[in-house]
DNA sequence: TCAGTATATGCGTTATCGCTCATATGTGAG
DNA sequence: CTCACATATGAGCGATAACGCATATACTGA
């Protein structure tokens, strides 16, 4: 029961397009919060909007570096699922 | 752009906990909408709602068999990615 | 054909979500 | 301290999603 609730709402976090991008957008790398403006074009309210619910979910973290935060994906494993999810997505 | 779309909905789709249940629930056998109900507690109104979701992303098919319709997940191999995202989601 | 069972669907309501606007907080430079 | 830049947050709005109710369709058996 609780299990299904917190599968569910990580794939509710997975489930937004702008979230995903943010994700494919951080990749392996840890970057700041304007590097993914300038990458997904979305506004920078919405980046952060979209930064904390990921936060929240600890699908990523966010180091400060002077002015800039830095986030980074928490477990580089996410990434692979979420190929596995695309490419079985992909087939048929 | 259009592959993060398509793995968004995926996403957004198994993002309903009641649609999780129903997914596990059938698990490798097709089982008509009645077991269902009977298994998960839902209305029938709402299993019929949530089938018609899986259905239209194609994670499960319906068979008539009479007066019965039995519903089967698609591809086996769906559970096995739900294994995996639920085993990531447990660990820390 | 009629009654009963199994499933699907349209409508209306309520809740949730994504987004933006305005504003707040924090940091480095001068 | 003040200004500019980087990021976060709260309020409000519009869109969408889930659910229940009532009803429709489809099949079965008498």
């Amino acid at each position: 029961m609780e299990q299904v609730k917190k599968l569910s709402s990580l794939f509710k976090v997975l489930s937004e397009p702008n979230r995903l991008r943010i994700l494919t957008s951080l990749g392996l790398e840890c970057r700041p919060v304007s590097a993914v403006i300038a990458d997904t074009g979305l506004s920078q309210t919405n980046v952060s909007f979209h930064l904390r619910k990921l936060r929240e979910m600890k699908l990523v973290r966010g180091e400060k570096n002077g002015s800039f935060v830095f986030y980074c994906i928490s477990d580089p494993e996410l990434l692979e699922l979420l190929n596995r999810f695309r490419e079985w997505g992909a087939k048929s």
